[in-house]
DNA sequence: GGCAAGCTGTCATCAAGCTGTCAGATTCGG
DNA sequence: CCGAATCTGACAGCTTGATGACAGCTTGCC
């Protein structure tokens, strides 16, 4: 996923970007409003983690001015207040969940996970696409029941075609799920790696083709 | 076990300390409310051992507002009032368990062990995982019915994998049971110590696999 | 106090596995 | 049948993890 976490407390920021980055996660961290804005404008983003406590604004303005410019993006909130009023503030202006500090990580991730999830009306944690048992949180992945081990890219790559089956992703797409803004990876890599995965996961149920000159689509195979 | 103990007498909280970090436990230490919120903040704790009367508000406001915030780290509640009222409103406001100053501290430890093992849903202190059954209150291991002698660092490791069993643990997670928030050995500390672990359990149904990136993952062999 | 044993953390070195690039092969649309 | 797009096997560089050796320190014992 590529996340965007709008983060002062640099500690915080710190641990929270680690922590997304080492599941393969492309992080971008701003640590003010307007640069939050500033990212928000270059990438579509896939989640945004967004503290309400922000030095040249409130957190809350963001949300509100991203909503009534219609972005849907899925925003999960920070706040360290334990006011009511922020929690029904926030889910008002159309946050997707919000997390009182102090926070556990592993509670985030799986805050963030649900939050993506019901973006892409997913209900599980577990997706299965016919022999394909894929699960997220895990990051395991079974074809008829043996283990598949995926590296992480290959694995940033299998979650995007799942959480998009049937939608065509272009190559700048993927490319950017798999390097973020600043990638430095040539164009031919997203090749090369949806190469690897058809190749880890032939025999599947989940067919990977290629929409020359589009990109690529996953589809369940026999449908 | 991480251990947050937010205690404002000094002679109290060293025993306490003392006494835990001896049995291999990283604990931290808080003296009042906002001490204990910066280190909830910082890091996920298996236990907070809490006294009621702290110089900044009361113990039990910060039990409160733990809980609203969902956070269900088990908490064990130390109080020097006699009134039966507080331990009531300490179980109400979601306490795992209590005890009255003054106290021994081999109850005090038999209390958070048993509140630590209750967290996990394990009904015993022994737990078997094939031929490896290791005793956490004894600190005992034994593989094949001959005891394993493990050194404190070693247990701490084990104990973590067994109690996680199946689940991710990233080297930042397992560092901080080593070491602790402030601690000062090299990231490489933790490789070593899984290292020796792994020899000394060869053999076991007890596998701590490499999940290279993301941290070590524990399974019972032959699942 | 002094000694021995064992625990710790560091380091250097080695091994394994991931990554990105490339070149040549292949496929596809027209 | 041509050219462009895509596929794919090979490879080299790099990151990450494993492990034996070692020196300092602590602990327990006399």
């Amino acid at each position: 996923m590529r996340i965007l976490v709008v983060e002062d407390t640099e500690d915080v920021a710190d641990a929270i970007l680690a922590h997304f980055q080492r599941q393969g996660h492309v992080c971008e961290h701003a640590t003010t409003r307007e640069d939050a804005e500033h990212f928000l404008g270059l990438d579509p983003f896939d989640l945004v983690i967004l503290d309400l406590n922000l030095p040249d604004g409130s957190g809350l303005d963001l949300l509100k001015q991203l909503r009534a410019a219609k972005n849907m993006v899925p925003v999960l909130v920070l706040t360290a207040r334990m006011h009511v009023d922020d929690k029904i503030d926030a889910l008002d202006f159309g946050a997707d969940d919000y997390l009182v500090k102090p926070f556990d990580l592993r509670e985030l991730e799986a805050r963030a996970r649900a939050v993506s999830r019901r973006q892409h009306g997913v209900a599980d944690a577990v997706t299965e696409i016919g022999n394909l048992r894929c699960n997220l949180s895990a990051r395991t992945v079974d074809l008829d029941a043996r283990e598949v081990e995926l590296t992480r890219r290959e694995f940033v790559l299998l979650e995007a075609f799942i959480s998009n089956l049937g939608r065509v992703l272009d190559k700048d797409d993927l490319y950017s799920r798999l390097y973020g803004l600043t990638g430095e990876a040539g164009l031919n890599a997203v090749e090369v790696y949806v190469a690897r995965l058809r190749k880890k996961l032939e025999g599947a149920d989940l067919e990977i083709k290629t929409l020359r000159g589009l990109g690529y689509q996953a589809i369940k195979r026999g449908t």
